[in-house]
RNA sequence: GCGCCCUUAGCUCAGCGGAAUAGAGUGUCGGCCUCCGAAGCCGAAGGUCAGAGGUUCGAAUCCUCUAGGGCGCGCCA
């Protein structure tokens, strides 16, 4: 589409400084220098953008960074949309660009709406976004909601970048877990009959949803639960891990393999119903679902497997077959087959991530629970001993998020059963204000999520503050009735009082937030921009009217204000969040 | 014990491909509604950027060590 393919002209202003300071530096050094940067100063007074270059290259053409700062300026070449170039501090050059530029780049914005934060850097190369992937034992928690939020928020960044995103979400049904969560339903299920069965094991699923799901199920079950007759008793109670495997080889033995895994299955996809209606609540949805399952019935985790074999990277120990990973970066090595024949979960992510790489995309992207860090490793080793380009996959961690209460931390514990679900987060402080706070801290960093600041319509929340910005410049347009599109940045011409200015360049700046907030992975840095912007407009607001009785600048002014309005919804709706004419 | 991550204002956090006086919010104190939504704005106070070394013309930012905190170190997933 044509659209989508121009360059806006809002990143064109950068872009603008930098093939300048490009030139400069081309001319003076004959070459290009990586560490040269154009950024924009912190400090008003220091220009629109600013550049290190003499800083940077002072030392390799042996010349003091102020002579080779003004030598550098001296190369660029007067424009219509340059006001100015100073040098300042120990050598910077600072670039002070003409009012009317920016005029003419929310001009630009206006009459192209729809290419507000686009970009192409993409080029159409195909991503795969996998996320939440929350083991379908149990509901999905407010941990879960961030890795949700944040894949979801990063793969709408993608898509805005040129990215052709799929998302999707790797079920672990297989394997004890399930076979735990089967036997969990089983024994609440007996609860309610004639012969009850063992006590509840400690290391089995606690939670309420096994017991109310156990109920649900059709009462022709337990005539067959009843041939389970008795029950061993574990030898040593305190043995969690044994207990449950004779409890569950038990069932297993008593109900036949096929009943029993089709129990169990029938848990998981409940479960899982949940987690879709969830996540669709959060306004995610997933182009994929991948059972681990399906990859063990189609072998192609034997056919994994197999691939480490071919390289030579596999050995017999202990009964058990292990993949030679410390050779390739882990810090030991890995049991890819058990003793007792069957794989492990280990062999069955391989399996699954060569079935991404199978499947044809330019990038992959996991999103993972910092609790995963140590199996980073593994799998890059396992995925690079298959011969596939391991650097294609990228993983980032999450770290954890804590729930708070007026600054006071709830308690949570899984094995107490009394954690809050995502949903109930959701409903307690609505889908949207739980996405952005999500986001509003950097993965790296562990996040207070408080409740009670969630629900709060003060400036404090972020969200409301984006959003009561939003609503009281529709109030604004309303009262002043229809407002067309500039034909020309000169109707723009009477907003040019400092305090217009300081606001355009902070609005200009919103391709280069999409950017780079993409490609650091970093969504948090839309969060604060858009803070950054609605506060920027609210003070303005403050300070002067917009419904002046000069045609030409409340024109001007209602302009301005239209393009706010633009970038905040636009920037909410990557974010997920709408942006509300009134609340 | 080993490995990864974190430590910035009373509190919650930005800034961390090095560079010009370290920024927000909140809390505290003081102002602003006869005027487009005060769910807002303006101002003041508050920091030896955990500590110690090192690299550099220049370090919150890079390296090393120390101290605190989180997470991981299963033939669990």
């Amino acid at each position: 589409m044509q659209v989508r393919c121009r360059e806006n002209m809002t990143s064109m202003l950068k872009r603008q400084v930098e093939s300048w300071v490009a030139q400069a530096v081309q001319a003076l050094c004959g070459s290009a220098h990586a560490a040269v940067l154009v950024e924009r100063p912190k400090n008003p007074a220091h220009g629109d953008y600013a550049t290190n270059a003499a800083l940077v290259l002072a030392a390799k053409l042996r010349c003091p960074p102020r002579e080779l700062a003004e030598r550098l300026r001296l190369q660029i070449p007067p424009g219509d949309i340059l006001e100015r170039v100073e040098i300042a501090g120990p050598g910077f050059l600072n670039f002070h660009l003409q009012t009317a530029a920016f005029h003419a780049a929310v001009t630009d914005m206006l009459q192209h709406p729809e290419g507000c934060g686009q970009h192409q850097f993409g080029q159409g190369r195909k991503v795969l976004v996998e996320f939440v992937s929350a083991n379908p034992t149990g509901p999905l928690h407010v941990g879960h909601g961030r890795g949700a939020a944040h894949g979801d928020i990063l793969a709408r960044l993608l898509e805005a970048c040129g990215y052709q995103v799929e998302r999707e979400y790797y079920i672990n049904d297989s394997g004890r877990q399930a076979d735990i969560l089967g036997l969990s339903i089983i024994l609440r299920r007996l609860e309610h009959t004639a012969c009850p069965g063992p006590a509840f094991p400690r290391a089995a699923y606690h939670g309420d949803y096994v017991r109310e799901y156990a109920a649900t199920l059709p009462t022709a079950l337990d005539g067959l639960l009843d041939t389970l007759g008795d029950w061993p008793t574990p030898p040593d109670p305190d043995a969690a891990d044994h207990c449950l495997d004779m409890l569950i080889a038990h069932a297993r033995q008593g109900l036949g393999a096929t009943a029993f895994e089709r129990l169990t299955r029938s848990g998981t996809e409940h479960i899982l119903q949940d987690i879709r209606a969830d996540l669709a609540e959060m306004g995610i949805t997933m182009d994929h679902w991948v059972y681990e399952s399906e990859l063990r019935r189609t072998a192609q985790v034997s056919r994994g497997i197999e691939r480490l074999e071919q390289a030579g990277q596999l050995y017999h120990k202990d009964g058990a077959v292990w993949f030679r990973s410390s050779a390739l970066g882990d810090t030991k090595d890995r049991v890819v087959l058990r003793d007792n024949g069957t794989p492990t979960y280990f062999a069955a992510d391989l399996a699954y991530h060569l079935h991404k790489y199978q499947r044809g995309y330019d990038h992959i992207i996991n999103i993972w629970g910092a609790d995963h860090h140590g199996y980073v490793r593994r799998l890059q080793a396992a995925l690079q001993a298959s011969g596939v380009d391991a650097t294609r996959l990228e993983i980032q961690l999450m770290q954890f998020v804590s729930l708070c209460r007026n600054r006071q931390r709830v308690p949570m514990s899984t094995r107490q059963g009394n954690y809050i679900t995502l949903r109930e987060l959701c409903r307690e402080v609505g889908p949207a204000p739980a996405r952005f706070i999500y986001i509003t801290r950097n993965s790296d960093q562990h996040l207070d999520f408080d409740l009670e600041l969630a629900k709060s319509g003060s400036r404090d929340n972020a969200v409301y503050y984006i959003q009561y910005a939003c609503a009281r410049i529709c109030s604004i347009l309303h009262k002043a009735g229809a407002v067309p599109i500039p034909a020309s940045p000169a109707e723009l011409q009477a907003a040019d009082s400092p305090a217009e200015r300081a606001l355009m360049v902070e609005l200009v700046q919103y391709p280069e937030i999409i950017e780079a907030a993409t490609r650091q992975r970093e969504p948090q840095l839309l969060a604060s921009y858009l803070q950054t912007l609605a506060g920027a407009f609210h003070a303005y607001y403050n300070l002067q009217s917009v419904l002046v009785d000069d045609p030409a600048v409340r024109r001007a002014r209602l302009y301005l204000v239209q393009a706010i309005r633009q970038v905040l919804g636009n920037g909410l709706g990557l974010a997920g969040i709408d942006a509300p004419e009134r609340m």
